[in-house]
DNA sequence: ATGGCCACCCGAGGTGGA
């Protein structure tokens, strides 16, 4: 089972790329974040995929699009941390639980970045109030919009004291990490691995970018993945006009 | 030589992203 993760910043703009990618990256699950429209103007991205859409209007949104002989159990669109926000989206399929997430951004410790602290400690409830992360098939992925660590920023001096590199929010992150989450890109390697370069500057040419979309799996998931991919080479092509993020795939033994 | 922000709103330029 092989599972995609993509903040895609806009769908509209990005529907052909999502559509090469289920195509030649033969993707079973997509958990799509940033696709700023409705579920009413979400494009058909590939006709034997169904979408499940949290959207909203220009900002935000999330869906989750499943191949269509996979049978979905169940969809939640929206949980009480998104406070009017499309930001969540959860999806159960068969044994396995799917929590696809676009996190507040935040500020620098003005109301936004109080939103984003609420967003993680509700997120932090609705996981342990429904999971046991030591014993169900449970994988949150998304755009976590937290630089874990500082081999997660290109330049750790230069990113201290900014949004998504700010200490609060890496305290957060490590609460959620303590529920029983792996994050499996660092399980897998030590090495620096971005999935942000801003527009800006020529950032995706210099190397200066941030981890900001992650795979986090309960434990035994762990055991069943079989590798994550990062596909730089999206992030990097000029036309079609690609997602400033990096889209990551991770494939599962399936039980 | 290369590349230097993009997409939304809508029909201009302001705003949010990170």
């Amino acid at each position: 089972m092989r599972v995609l993760t993509f903040n895609v910043n806009s769908i509209r703009a990005r529907k052909e790329i999502v559509r090469d990618l289920f195509y030649y990256k033969s993707i079973d699950i997509a958990c799509l974040q940033e696709i700023k429209t409705t579920e009413e103007n979400f494009p058909q991205i590939h006709p034997e995929y169904k979408c499940y859409i949290h959207g909203q209007k220009q900002y935000n949104g999330v869906a989750t699009c499943v191949r269509s002989r996979i049978e979905v159990d169940k969809v939640q669109k929206g949980f009480p941390g998104e406070e009017g926000e499309s930001r969540f989206i959860y999806t159960q399929i068969g044994k396995w639980h799917l929590i696809n997430i676009y996190a507040p951004l935040g500020d620098l410790y003005g109301e936004r970045f109080h939103y984003k602290i609420r967003f993680y400690r509700r997120l932090r409830e609705f996981v342990s109030q429904n999971f046991n992360l030591h014993k169900d098939l449970v994988v949150l992925c998304g755009d976590l919009n937290i630089a874990h660590q500082a081999i997660d920023v290109w330049d750790p001096q230069q990113w201290e004291g900014k949004v998504v590199f700010l200490p609060e929010e890496r305290i957060e992150f490590d609460k959620l990490l303590g529920l029983g989450f792996v994050d499996i890109l660092r399980y897998s390697t030590n090495r620096q691995i971005f999935t942000f370069y801003d527009y800006r500057g020529g950032a995706v040419y210099k190397g200066e970018g941030l981890r900001l979309d992650y795979f986090l799996v309960s434990k035994p998931v762990v055991k069943l993945t079989k590798g994550i991919e990062v596909l730089l080479n999206v992030r990097k092509r000029k036309k079609p006009t690609p997602s400033d993020h990096v889209p990551l795939i991770v494939e599962f033994r399936n039980v």
